[in-house]
DNA sequence: CAAGAATTGTCACCTAGGTTACAGTTCGGG
DNA sequence: CCCGAACTGTAACCTAGGTGACAATTCTTG
């Protein structure tokens, strides 16, 4: 638990959108919110009203899911440890914008609204630090919607494994399932198997069950950027 | 002149992220600001460095532009009247996020990072506005990217007028042609074409030159839910 | 008002990727 | 240790949508 609150507070020190770490929001922000260790498969937010904050991935990762169309659910994402959900500013009622299931065990931080008007009372900057956190995830959401309509399947599954990587030790193995991944770039699990098997055979990664690795981001990166 | 200070004023009243009319943010925001009518296919943004900050689209509506992989720049949406571009939040560096060019003649406030910045040393709450303002954008973005990989053409495209039909008066016609629709939702002009001729006969949208109308946002709305 | 640019409607051809299905493999829980 | 669930590899078939091209129309700008 103390060890907990340690990786907490060293990862909230490297996160950008914190601002200087001798600022003193992370230490505010671990006092104020709750760590919790979760396993595979459980939601991420609880169902309460009063969950609406900030969640932040200390270790692990977790699946994001949007509502799309009225009711259907569609997985478009996985958050790696140091991206934070910015299920904060509260509004007027509306269903959740993304839901979170761990991918693999994980330790998350969570800092209700009203933790944040907490902290807000002697330290208002805090706003501005979620401001750029919300920017921050904006920057990634557009990334994903331009790529989506733009990128042709194996550029677009190149650009996403880059954009999945990112924020993970290098090499580190990524719980993804081929099913997973078509879903997030729409595309049928066929295609996606097809793709992976020529990225394996590139060196590209290397895959085994239900997980991949990026081997090689800048070559990754050529494939992404390459219009053949 | 006068006159466009109080059609600021009067939208800036009405949007959700600035908090209650009386706030006074507002009246501050228009104070900090500035005003400028620009032409069709007039940058948005000027490109200078300390151009980052808010804009706000107050008349009008400005097309929106994406980098995605390494080089290419798509056009992924359009803002109108009431959205803001949150440019804000300086970063070290980095490209610019979205590139804005006026798709009607527009009238827009800028609010540069310094100005925002001079609001918050007496009204620190007004990162609270931005922070809302972005999550707002956030899930815009989340929509697209989700419908993006989820929904098959027909109903993304009609998931995309609806879309780009909110915060517009209803019934009024969109600088929208073919071709900017299909690079949008990621289809060729050729089937835009064909679905926009299907929802013209079932008395969806009216067509005419480089622009469409949303006619029935309710049957649209069915289109754009139905399986089928 | 006339030349030119942008937009639309519509061909014919074709392939990348969807769909469905099934067998082999790996994992986790009882 | 074994069974069921989840995951992967692959095949046959098929169609929605991409490509490229062209004429007709509508704006616009000099």
């Amino acid at each position: 638990m103390q060890d907990d609150t340690e990786t907490a507070l060293r990862l909230l020190h490297m996160s950008p959108w914190l601002g200087p770490p001798d600022s003193g929001l992370a230490e505010r922000l671990v006092a104020e919110g709750a760590l919790t260790r979760l396993g595979v498969g459980v939601w991420a937010q609880a169902e309460g009203d009063e969950d609406t904050g900030l969640t932040v991935v200390i270790e692990g990762a977790v699946d994001l899911y949007c509502q799309v169309a009225g009711d259907r659910e569609v997985r478009f994402g996985q958050a790696g440890a140091g991206a934070a959900l910015g299920q904060s500013v509260r509004f007027g009622g509306g269903p959740r914008l993304v839901t979170a299931v761990c991918a693999e065990p994980s330790l998350l931080l969570r800092v209700s609204d009203s933790g944040l008007s907490r902290i807000a009372r002697d330290r208002p900057e805090v706003w501005r630090a979620v401001a750029t956190l919300v920017y921050l995830q904006l920057r990634n959401a557009l990334q994903m919607a331009a790529e989506a309509v733009a990128l042709p399947p194996r550029q677009r599954l190149a650009a996403r494994l880059l954009m999945l990587a990112r924020g993970r030790r290098p090499g580190s193995a990524m719980a993804l399932g081929q099913q997973a991944l078509a879903e997030m770039i729409g595309v049928s699990r066929k295609t996606v198997n097809g793709l992976l098997g020529a990225f394996q055979r590139q060196g590209l990664v290397a895959l085994s069950y239900g997980t991949v690795t990026l081997l090689d981001p800048r070559g990754m990166q050529r494939v992404a950027e390459r219009q053949g």
